[in-house]
DNA sequence: TCCGCATGAATGAACGTTCATTCAGTGCAC
DNA sequence: GTGCACTGAATGAACGTTCATTCATGCGGA
């Protein structure tokens, strides 16, 4: 049926517009009408699709969240060296930064506003997302490669965050000259070197 | 004279009430009339002091950043090896979290949406603050107590991330059952390990 | 000492703007 | 002809900011 193609079509750039103003010019100071516009429909018609402009952001973050959770397990499960897994995540994580500035954007600022405000909706698949790390760090603690003497809750965070704020100033910087990538490499083996039992 | 003392006393009644709402609400979820009511002055005093809601907002970075910068900086130089002043860092950034959860609150998140959206304001402030890290990264390496083969800003950008992700989970719990100074200690050692020379 | 005047800090009701959201109407597909 | 996706002007609530007015205080002259 045509008619389901091309609803998915609309909706489909109706998520992607609202991506790019968030991006732009954040979440709050983004107008419906700025998402419609460049949608190509009229402001009415993101009500057909969406229940408010939070549900747009929130569906951003499930949608999104859902796809980079697989992806990241799925690089994590391919290899077995717990220091590789590490590797493989870093890798992933910039990468998909790298890739998708906008969203990384919207994910960097507006997930935390989000996290802190919306009391009614917590990013579940955020605290899934950052559990890969928590079960790498764990079962590498386990098989004797990871030094025990650390908390693993709090290497998770550490190494997480390590990662986040470089991707963030990357996403911040206008056109940055270097490969987020690369410092993944960087970040990880700083980690696997002060992480060794 | 009497006077002048009043009005200190009310500017800084007025800030501090806008670091709770702010902290409780979000910046653009707080009506001016809250950090008044608050405060214990009417909406149209604020005026007499700030001369907008972004202003109040912009006051408190610098005048809080400010003092922040001064005490970070005499933290770091009361020691001398660079590994002990990297232990500083963290943990005078550890603690003036903990002692200051609604300010940290207000760093945390809004600082970031500004950073990105209030084109006209850059913090510089926040950037010498990372700047301390910088420095004391570039020293450890020409007297070769860090390794050369990893570039400071990204080490930069590390350390302060992995404290800064876990102080900012650290403010969102609602009663935190650590202390996060604690947490300073054990991130400075895997940065110390995974940079060692 | 007491009174009246001047000052300007403080007040808070009213204003004006900015959108998110609605809904009556349009036109296309079948 | 009917149904349905779509439109976009109209609506009204929310809220930052203004400003005419009030009020406390200090001062000088009698």
């Amino acid at each position: 049926m045509a008619g389901d193609e091309n609803r998915q079509d609309k909706r489909t750039a109706i998520l992607q517009s609202a991506i790019e103003v968030f991006a732009e010019k954040g979440f709050h100071r983004s107008r419906v009408s700025d998402i419609a516009r460049r949608a190509g429909v009229a402001d009415g018609t993101i009500y057909l699709y969406f229940k408010s402009k939070d549900d747009i952001l929130i569906t951003i973050f499930e949608e999104k969240m859902e796809q980079l959770l697989k992806e990241a397990q799925r690089a994590v499960d391919a290899v077995s060296d717990p220091f590789d897994k590490m590797r493989a995540f870093a890798r992933y994580h910039m990468g998909q930064v790298e890739e998708n500035r906008a969203l990384s954007s919207v994910f960097q600022v507006e997930l935390r506003l989000s996290n802190k405000f919306m009391k009614e909706y917590v990013p579940k698949q955020l605290r899934k997302y950052l559990d890969i790390v928590g079960q790498i760090v764990r079962e590498g603690q386990e098989r004797g490669f990871i030094s025990q003497e650390y908390n693993p809750i709090v290497i998770r965070r550490a190494f997480f965050g390590a990662l986040d704020e470089i991707a963030m100033q990357w996403t911040l910087t206008p056109h940055p000259r270097y490969r987020l990538s690369s410092t993944a490499e960087e970040v990880s083996e700083i980690f696997i070197r002060g992480l060794k039992a």
